[in-house]
DNA sequence: GATAACCGTTACTTCAAGTAACAGATAACT
DNA sequence: AGTTATCTGTTACTTGAAGTAACGGTTATC
C-alpha cells in the first residue's frame, strides 16, 4: 500500500528540534540503501536493505513511504551523480565535438561506479500521480532539456525541440549504458567513441539544419581560427 | 518463484494430439492478456489479466511459468507489432531520409495502438539467467544490429558499431515514445519530425565519417540523379 | 512533571503471486 | 471395453515480501 510520509506541523520545540536530525538521518538512510543495492543488485528487498543498513524496516518507514518512494529516492541520488559529472563537461570549455565526447566518458565513468544503482535508476517508474522528477531519468532529462534550451535560445531558433530531443537522448545514453554493463563485448573507450560519435553528428547535423555550424569552433569562442585539434571520432 | 512450463516428451497419440492446441491456446492467452493490459495497463495483475481472458489463475499458470514469462510473451508480441511496421518502412524504397521517417512514423503510430503494452514492453527486464530475446527490447535492437550492420557491411566498413547504436537507437526511440505518450505534449507529427531528424543526421554523419555520402541517393539506386524529392526535415 | 518525537524491537497483517487437489471430457492405445 | 494421457474447469490454499501495530526507553522542550 501507498500513504503520504507523516506531515510534520512543528509547534513548539519539541518537534522542531527533529527537523535537521530528520533531513540527515534520511540522507544516512538513503546512502545507505545505495550500498545495499550496489551490493545486492537493483533486485534487493526492503529487509534486504534495512538489515544492511543496520536497521529495522519499520525505520525505513518513518523516513520513507514506501519501496518506490526509497526506490526513488536512490535513482534521484544515481541521477545526481550522473549530473555532477555530466553537466560540467558539457559546459567545459572546447569545441562541442570535445565537450560530447568528454561528457560520453564522464557519463559511463559514473554508471561504471555504480552499476546496480543505475540499472535500479533505468528500470525504475514512478506511479502516474506522483512527482514526475522523483524519476531519476525525468530528472537527467530536465536538465538536459534546459541546456539544449538554453542552447537554442542562445542561437536565436526554435527551442521547441529541447525537450523530445532530452528524453531522446537520455533514452538513447541509458539503455546503451544498460547493455554495456549487462553485456560487456567492448571496452568503456569503444562504447564512449560510437555513443559520442553517435551524438555530435546529431547536434551538428540538427544545427547545420537551423544555419549554425558547429563543426570548428567553440560557441564562446567562435573567432578563434586556431582550433583545429579535435578529441573524438568513432572507433 | 519461478520454475520452467512443464516439459512435454510425447510418446504417443495421447499426448501429441495437444501439442498444436497447446501453441494456439498459448497464442490465444497472449492475445487476451494484451486485451487486458491495453485496457487496464501495464500493472494490471495476473488475477485482472485472467479475469479479462475468462479463464482462472491455473489456466494460465499452465502455459506461463511466472507472471514475468506472461509479461515477456506480451512485450515480445508489442515488439512484434512495432517490427512488423518498422522494419518495411525502413528497407522501403527512396532516400535514407525518407525512409528514417517513415521508420519513425511507423513506429509512432504502432505504439499510439497500444500505449499500455508498449509502456509494459519498456518497463519490462527479464531476469539475468533468462532468454535476452524475452525482452521485447532487446529483440528490436536485435533486429536493428543486424539492418545496420547488413548495411555498414555492403559499404564495406567496419560493422563493430552496429550493436551499440542499434542499442542506442532502440533507446532514443522507447525514451521519446514513452515520454511522448505519458505526456502528450505535442502532436505525433512533430514528436516525428524531432525524433526522424535526430536519428537521421546521426546515420548521415556517421557515413560521411566512413566516406558515405547519403544526402541525395537511396543505397539501391545511387546513379540515378533525379531523386530530389525529399521528405523530412525539424518542423 | 508532562509532552513531543526520536530510538529500538518483534509479532503481526495484508495482499498478490502462485499452487494443490479434485473431477469430468476426449481421443489414443491395448 | 477398459486404460491411459492430457486437456478442461474450479476453489481453497500456501508462500513470501511489503508494510504496520504496539510497546517501552531516551532526550530536550515546555
Amino acid at each position: 500500500m501507498t500513504r503520504k510520509v507523516k506531515g510534520s506541523d512543528p509547534r513548539d520545540g519539541r518537534s522542531t528540534r527533529w527537523s535537521a536530525h530528520r533531513e540527515a538521518r534520511r540522507d544516512e538512510l538513503v546512502l545507505a540503501a545505495v550500498a545495499a543495492i550496489d551490493a545486492h543488485g537493483p533486485q534487493a528487498g526492503v529487509g534486504e536493505i534495512a538489515a544492511a543498513a543496520g536497521v529495522s524496516k519499520p525505520v525505513l518507514y518513518r523516513y520513507f513511504a514506501d519501496k518506490a518512494d526509497l526506490h526513488a529516492a536512490v535513482g534521484t541520488w544515481g541521477a545526481g551523480v550522473v549530473m555532477e559529472r555530466l553537466l560540467p563537461a558539457l559546459l567545459s570549455e572546447g569545441t562541442v565535438r570535445e565537450r560530447v565526447d568528454l561528457g560520453c566518458e564522464a557519463y559511463l565513468a559514473a554508471i561504471e561506479e555504480h552499476p546496480n544503482v543505475f540499472l535500479l535508476l533505468v528500470a525504475h517508474r514512478v506511479e502516474s500521480d506522483a512527482d514526475p522528477l522523483a524519476d531519476g531519468k525525468a530528472a537527467i532529462a530536465a536538465a538536459m532539456a534546459r541546456v539544449l534550451g538554453d542552447t537554442l535560445r542562445e542561437l536565436g531558433v526554435d527551442a521547441a525541440g529541447a525537450e523530445p530531443w532530452a528524453h531522446g537522448l537520455v533514452g538513447l545514453g541509458l539503455s546503451t549504458g544498460e547493455w554495456w554493463l549487462t553485456r560487456r563485448t567492448m571496452s568503456r573507450a569503444a562504447v564512449r567513441g560510437y555513443l559520442a560519435a553517435f551524438v555530435w553528428h546529431a547536434f551538428e547535423g540538427l544545427a547545420r539544419e537551423y544555419g549554425v555550424d558547429l563543426t570548428d569552433s567553440a560557441p564562446d569562442d567562435p573567432d578563434d581560427p586556431d582550433r583545429a585539434d579535435e578529441r573524438g571520432g568513432t572507433p
